[in-house]
DNA sequence: TTATATATTGAACATTGTTTAATTATTGAA
DNA sequence: TTCAATAATTAAACAATGTTCAATATATAA
C-alpha cells in the first residue's frame, strides 16, 4: 500500500509550499516583516499548523537559505568551462555580484543575517556552502599555480577575494552606501572588481 | 535660575545613564537579546520612563551607533602623523579590523545591522560616518596622485579597499566562516591584508 | 462500521515595543 | 510656607510576535 509514500509525498509538498510562500512574502513584505501566521493566512491554514512541518520559524529560513546555496552554485558552474582560472575568476566576481544585488533577501539570508548562522550545529549543514567556496578556492588555486596571482597562502587570497566581493554587496544591501549617489552606485562596483583584478592578477603575474 | 540648565544636564546625564546601560547590556546578552524592559529594570526605571528620553528604541540604539563612529575616527586620527600614503593606508586597514573584531557589537551597529541606517533620513545624521569614509579618501587619493595606486577612479579604489575590509570583518562578525578553524582566522585575515597591500598597491607603481 | 492514528485548529502564553491616563514629584510665585 | 502649575514617573493596557497544547476534525486500517 502506498498510502505511506503519498502521506510522504504531501507532507514534502506542503513543506515546499509554506517555503515558497515564505519566500514571497520576504521579498513583498521584507524580511523582518513576515510572521508565522501571515505565511499560515496565506496558506489558509492556522498558525499552529506550520509548526507540525516545520519546528519552528528558524528552520523555514534556513531551508529558503540551503535554496539560496543551490541557486548560487548553478550559476557558479556555468563558468565550468572557461579555462584561464583569471578570466575564471573575474566572471565569477561579477557572477557573484550579480547574483547579490538580484537577490537581496537570498543573499542576505546566506550571508549577512544574524540567527542564521548560528543555528547550524552538524557540519553536513554547511556543505552546500563549503561547495560554493571550494569552487573559488579552487579558481584562487590555480591562479597562484599558473602565476597569476604572486602569492602562496591560497587561503588569504581567497578569503580575501571573498571578502571584497561580499563586502560591497554587504554594504550596499545593508543600505551603508550614502556617501554616494544611488546612480553612481552600479558603476562604481564595477570598476572596483575591475581595478582589483587588473591590479590583484594581471599584473602581478610579471 | 539656572534650573532650566541644571533640568537640561539632568536629562542629558539620564540619556547617557540610558545608553551607557543599554550598551553594557547589548555585550552581556547579545544586541538581538535586550528588552526595553530590561534596560528600565537595571536602571530601576519603568519602561515607560524610557520614551520621556528617547523617542523609540531606534533612538537609542542609533545614539550608540554614533558613539562607535566617534571611537572609530579618533583612532584613525591618530594616522595623522604618517607621512606615506602607502604606509597610512596599511596601518588604517589594520587598524580598522582590529576595531571591528575588538568591539563587534558596535561595528554590527554601524555597518551591518538592518534598521539603523534606514531611520536616517536627514543628511547630517551621516556625518560622522562620512568624516571617517573621507579620511580613507584622502588617504587613496594621495597614494594615487603619488603614483602608488595606477588607476585614477578614487571612488571606484576607495570603495574597494573598504569593502574589502569591511567584507572579511562582517563575515567573521557574522559567522560565515565555518570553512576554517576558528584559531586559523586570524591570521588569514593578515595574510589577506598583506597580500592587498603588497599586490595592489606597491606592485603597481612600477 | 469502528477504533486508531494523523492533521488541524483555535485559544492561550510569554515576550516584545509602545501609548496613555493617572499619580507623584518638583518648581516658582504668593 | 503654601499652593497652583509644570514636569517626571508609573502602572496598566494594547497590539503583534513566536510558540505550545488540549480539543477537534479527518483519514486510515481492520
Amino acid at each position: 500500500m502506498g498510502t505511506e509514500d503519498r502521506k510522504e509525498r504531501e507532507k514534502e509538498q506542503m513543506r515546499q509550499l509554506i517555503i515558497k510562500t515564505a519566500m514571497q512574502l520576504f521579498i513583498e513584505k521584507g524580511m523582518d516583516n513576515v510572521s508565522i501566521r501571515a505565511i499560515a493566512e496565506k496558506i489558509e491554514y492556522s498558525p499552529g499548523s506550520i509548526y507540525s512541518y516545520f519546528k519552528d520559524k528558524g528552520e523555514i529560513i534556513h531551508a529558503i537559505h540551503t535554496e539560496g546555496f543551490e541557486k548560487l552554485y548553478a550559476l557558479q558552474k556555468t563558468l565550468d568551462g572557461v579555462e584561464n582560472p583569471v578570466e575564471k575568476l573575474a566572471q565569477m566576481g561579477r557572477l557573484y555580484m550579480k547574483f547579490a544585488l538580484e537577490n537581496r533577501d537570498y543573499y542576505d539570508l546566506m550571508f549577512i543575517a544574524k540567527g542564521v548562522a548560528e543555528k547550524i550545529t552538524e557540519k553536513q549543514e554547511w556543505e552546500v556552502g563549503n561547495r560554493s567556496y571550494d569552487y573559488l578556492r579552487e579558481t584562487v588555486k590555480a591562479c597562484i599555480e599558473q602565476g597569476y596571482i604572486n602569492d602562496p597562502n591560497v587561503d588569504a587570497v581567497t578569503f580575501g577575494i571573498w571578502g571584497f566581493v561580499h563586502g560591497m554587496a554587504a554594504l550596499i544591501i545593508r543600505g551603508r552606501c550614502a556617501m554616494m549617489p544611488e546612480e553612481f552606485i552600479e558603476q562604481t562596483v564595477a570598476g572596483s572588481l575591475r581595478f582589483m583584478y587588473t591590479h590583484l592578477i594581471t599584473n602581478s603575474k610579471s
